[in-house]
DNA sequence: TAATTTCCATAGTGATTGCTACAGAAACTC
DNA sequence: GAGTTTCTGTAGCAATCACTATGGAAATTA
């Protein structure tokens, strides 16, 4: 393992040996590709480059990988929230989303769909709480743009007949599904022109 | 295991001691509740109510089990195809489809979401044979709306500029993405609605 | 240069995985 | 009632699972 670059004011003791970002990018495609249940840690460390105690000194457990590896994926769940409080309009918020989805759901260096969408969708018992996890990140994003669509309604922008919940839902719904559709070979203008007829509905 | 009614015409050997169609349904439940990869035999076995001996006996493998389980829970691919194809409308074909998924997806008495949708998503490579599977029947029932709405398109009981691509597309995201929904906790009410603000696309 | 700290590779751990060998049980047939 | 056929339960199989004990390596510090 070729050493990284030293740094200064250097700890005393072995430096790592691999890039700890570059093993996180390597694990979190893996579990964007394949699932968390499906990724065993075999999988992990050899794509990481890593033995298991190494990742297991670095990163604590598969569990723990597991949700370093979403938040990276992300870039940070609180930057996605203000990205919708703070769009133009709900609509616009909306849209936003899902071009981003269909343009990171189909994109040439990284696995077909959503990390966030369909690495963990069911469960066995044993992984049900890493699944909740990420069920309540899902429903936090839906929850953010839900009441974007109300305040919008409130202010005037949206029609006062607009169903809040519905029209959030149906976005989501729409996100959520197309991983799956990207997973199962839609390419990237399919998904663009489903996003565009999704937005008709507004 | 109680033995079960005989039948006229019984064969020699000793006769099942379970229900296969009650133990198919069983299995069916898990596999819809966790997800293929994530159910283990020992599960299955202890929800059929059977031993693995009788498991492989009756079913094959687990794979093979799987398969039954889907086409059980589908009640028959070509059922479903046909019902497309004879809707009056694609727009009825489409709407059913949704409004089924809706209540489909937020049994009382079943799992909530949908195996079809979410069972096998994303795969370890071993699995991958069988997500691919699951992947062509959902491919199979998209496409056979895209070409009864492109055929409605023909008649003249849809619009010209209609994308058939993309409205099939969406109304398969909005089906999908129910599922995983209804898995986070979304209720019939909510799914039902999501499935009529969808239907305003059209 | 010896002591200390941190990391690494090897070689496991106990548990679980999908699946099966085999002896016995339960039924039918002659 | 003995032989045949089919099914059952027990007790595994070899492989894989997430994870770790341990001795040695690589670096810094005094």
């Amino acid at each position: 393992m070729k050493p990284v670059p030293t740094r200064v004011a250097r700890k005393p003791g072995r430096p790592l040996s691999f890039d700890r970002e570059a093993a996180l990018d390597a694990a979190m495609r893996l579990f964007w590709e394949q699932g968390f249940e499906a990724t065993s840690v075999a999988e992990l460390t050899q794509a990481m480059g890593v033995t298991p105690p190494s990742l297991y000194a670095a990163f604590g457990d598969k569990r723990s990988l597991f949700r370093e590896a979403v938040d990276h994926y992300l870039g940070g769940l609180e930057a996605i929230l203000e990205s919708i409080r703070n769009a133009a309009t709900a609509r616009e918020a909306a849209h936003r989303l899902l071009i981003s989805a269909a343009v990171g759901d189909t994109g040439e260096d990284t696995p077909p769909g959503c990390l966030l969408a369909s690495s963990i969708v069911s469960s066995s018992a044993g992984a049900a709480a890493v699944r909740e996890e990420i069920a309540a990140i899902r429903r936090q994003i839906e929850t953010t743009l839900r009441e974007r669509i109300a305040s919008d309604i409130t202010n005037g922008k949206l029609s006062a007949s607009t169903d809040a919940e519905a029209t959030a839902g149906h976005v989501f719904a729409v996100i959520q599904g197309m991983s799956t559709l990207a997973k199962d070979g839609a390419g990237r203008d399919k998904l663009l022109r489903i996003a565009e007829t999704a937005m008709r509905c507004w």
